[in-house]
DNA sequence: TCGTGTGATTTGTATAGACTAATATAGACA
DNA sequence: TGTCTATATTAGTCTATACAAATCACACGA
């Protein structure tokens, strides 16, 4: 059953299959290249645009990284969590069509506690950034999020607005491949992640739930929030 | 601003957002087919390719839905969690290119507690489907489903065996555009338990899953939350 | 040695067309 | 009335091509 089916799935399905095989089968490293359309297309035997559509959606669930120009990477694998993803608010808002706006709370640099630091893998008492940032949808007040940042991934992390661009976009673009400024984030590969997410359910409530993963342990806490009200995701990450 | 720029942004991107914001503003309500590709490339003037990049990102955005043959309808909109995306287990582990696997525990039909009839808006008492389906990636346990299924949604879903299917898929195919059926996931993502997974399902309520793992044995529980109420999800986890 | 620019490489987008498969519809038929 | 059938509609996939834009590699010159 390799790719020489009836065609009962569709080619660029089998494609994206036959490169997930290898992939999985450390025929590429992580970051390394994959070959370009072109070859992959010539050697699939089918038009650069099945290609194409294959690497696109493997691009989407993030097994993969495109740089224009250059090539096609092999992403650094998700972290194994995650019924809980993490997606872009800002994009998530645009999809629904309605207005995305946010405000900084917060932006400090803070020395890291014994906690922090070995989640990070620095030393105690070294510098972290840390923003806090209030997401709106419709001038809503959506979600909450605080994050540290290590200043070695992205060391003009405070000099940010973040106006119109969220962190994550912002580390996505300085630190495309290191994956380590995706620690607050819940999605990063190899390392402990930590993260503190504030969800809005519907008018009456707020549900907030907090998660921390450390090697084996996984500790997840829900509070009630009400609307308009202020609350402070507090410490030990 | 509309879809004369100096195409700074891409055409399928207008596209998107143009129909974003026409089923904004309800000129197709929930559930209503929109016009085909073929009317909406003549209207554009784009391309059907080009049609079809929108409206397939829109789909995968769980904005619309696509039946062919049949027509592109404005999906229902999702629930507001934000930032917990429910997604297709078996697509997921297949993505990662490691094996899906998935073991029946149970399929039967159960008379409707109190307040799962409140739930589904049916009466207490009525019959209801209720499949546990335990889903494993390489073998090993990873997510444990609890589900429960409005009959009328869904007639012969204790038809199914659900080998190669899973019942999201077949929910999605049986009723694409009802959304009366929703059940709530959990995953084991270490070795000893868990995760906990509040999603809401109807204006009023938030049903809660608390899945727990030990050694050879699974244990799942559901719960009703009212809202206004404050619910602890336990630590220990 | 160090820039620098120029051409080659590679992905992003778009086109026009073709065929397939699923669905829906209308009409023929019993 | 209900059922089957032929036909039209619609989305799914694939091809072959083209150009734009970002990046990279390398030869060249100061």
């Amino acid at each position: 059953m390799t790719s020489a089916e009836k065609s009962a799935t569709p080619r660029y399905q089998q494609i994206k299959q036959d490169l997930l095989d290898r992939i999985a089968a450390k025929e590429w490293g992580i970051g390394e290249a994959i070959p370009p359309e072109q070859t992959l297309a010539r050697d699939f035997g089918v038009a650069r645009m099945t290609v194409n559509r294959a690497l696109q959606e493997l691009t989407q669930a993030g097994v993969l990284v495109r740089r224009r120009g250059s090539g096609t990477y092999v992403a650094p694998p998700r972290v194994h969590t995650s019924l809980l993803q993490i997606r872009n608010i800002a994009d998530e808002i645009a999809e629904r069509g309605h207005r995305y706006d946010s405000a900084l709370l917060r932006l400090e640099s803070v020395p890291a506690s014994a906690d922090q630091a070995l989640l990070f893998g620095i030393e105690t008492g070294a510098p972290l950034f840390r923003s806090v940032i209030v997401h709106r949808e419709n001038d809503v007040p959506i979600q909450v999020e605080d994050r540290l940042v290590n200043p070695e991934v992205a060391p003009h992390y405070l000099a940010q607005r973040f106006k119109t661009q969220t962190p994550s976009a912002y580390l996505s673009m300085v630190a495309p491949l290191a994956g380590a400024h995706y620690t607050v984030e819940a999605r990063l590969p190899g390392r402990e992640i930590a993260a503190h997410l504030a969800i809005s359910t519907k008018d009456p409530c707020l549900v907030v739930l907090r998660t921390t993963r450390t090697e084996d342990r996984v500790a997840s806490q829900a509070e009630l929030w009400h609307p308009g009200q202020l609350y402070q995701l507090t410490g030990g990450v």
